[in-house]
DNA sequence: CAGCAATTATTGAACGGTCGGTGAATAACT
DNA sequence: AGTTATTCACCGACCGTTCAATAATTGCTG
């Protein structure tokens, strides 16, 4: 039995952070308990209780990593896209992706939003998430309007709209995907938004 | 303290699954346990376990009973109404409407979805459900196609994205609802739609 | 740099509580 | 009398949590 390292605390609370998201995606909520997680990473159960005082915080703390990731990620940024009719194809494209989509473990995502039912405090942090994907593509939306690339009245509707179709996508793929790749509906998805916005793909 | 009267299995199922079905709401798929559910029904929690042999069986049974009335609903009748145009519009308003949305509660429709993402029974009873509520709208597309109503190409295209988009809407007014009442966001997915389908709104 | 104290990481043992579940006892109905 | 409804008394397993013991690391001090 080989001795076990010490670690420091910003080390290991990653460290735990992560075991706990992959038993979650094994065990789901009702699961994934401390023990388990510790077992999973081959350390002592008090180890996790004695960084995140309680399952409760270190619920939230995944739960707040895993939003702070969200946010920061790169994937909408596309300014280095000169042409303003690809730009804004390329972020359609980004939004409708598998790859976006699989930012985050469905499973998962799915048992927290589940959790913001019970949880306002949860709640208000997922709330407070998707204003933000709203709002940065509200932002974006204004912008493409202005150079004539798209025609739109209400912005934040259009960017309600397109955010709850993203969502969407998720659910179709759980319960009404035929086999067929993600890519079929997120297709049909597509066309909706750019007929909304009045944009004419230029098939080339 | 008034002695309990026996009620029979056929009386005694359906009122065990409602306590469990509210105990649910408040408490969520973690918190209600049978003690819980027996509690709240005022009756021995081994009475539970004496009707369903087990809590998964409890749970399954839920799900069951909650899919069946899904299913019987009457909501989505609307042959009495002659005017196609007007049937069309029913139709579509039911299925994004508030009333509609809150057949079963959200929080619990909410919990066996992420449920079915370790249960492949569970999935699949789900996944069933689902299309054919999306090959009841397909089979009314078609119709209402064939007299002229709108316009389509892919039936179960468009079916799909409705029912997409209708579930979208029970996320939207869950994480993006800005106050609103829910028909706010409904408006949009209804415009949408008609767009698709090319369906032109006689304005009165 | 040595040595020792303080701090931190990690383990260990034990807690009260609740969980789902069992099997027998009792009460009520047929 | 026999069946069914209901309660009762337990069970072992696991839950999150606490607190003390021990091992490693860090940091201070002379």
């Amino acid at each position: 039995m080989q001795r076990r390292k010490n670690q420091n605390a910003e080390l290991r609370k990653p460290e735990i952070l992560e075991g706990y998201y992959h038993v979650l995606i094994d065990e789901g909520l009702e699961g994934a308990s401390i023990s388990k997680i510790a077992n999973h990473l081959d350390i002592h159960p008090s180890l996790i209780l004695h960084y995140f005082k309680s399952k409760d915080n270190l619920k939230q703390s995944l739960i707040g990593l895993m939003v702070s990731k969200f946010k920061s990620r790169h994937l909408l940024k596309f300014d280095h896209i000169e042409d303003l009719d690809k730009r804004f194809e390329a972020l359609i494209d980004m939004l409708f992706s598998y790859e976006w989509s699989r930012t985050v473990d469905p499973g998962v995502h799915f048992g927290f939003y589940y959790q913001s039912f019970r949880d306002d405090n949860i709640a208000s942090i997922f709330r407070e998430m998707f204003r933000w994907l709203r709002d940065h593509i509200c932002e974006a939306l204004v912008e493409f309007h202005a150079n004539g690339i798209i025609q739109i009245k209400d912005p934040i509707k259009i960017a309600d709209y397109i955010v709850t179709l993203m969502e969407g996508l998720e659910f179709h793929a759980h319960f009404l995907g035929h086999g067929d790749p993600f890519e079929t509906f997120a297709e049909t998805a597509k066309q909706s938004v750019y007929t909304l916005v009045k944009y004419k793909l230029p098939r080339e």
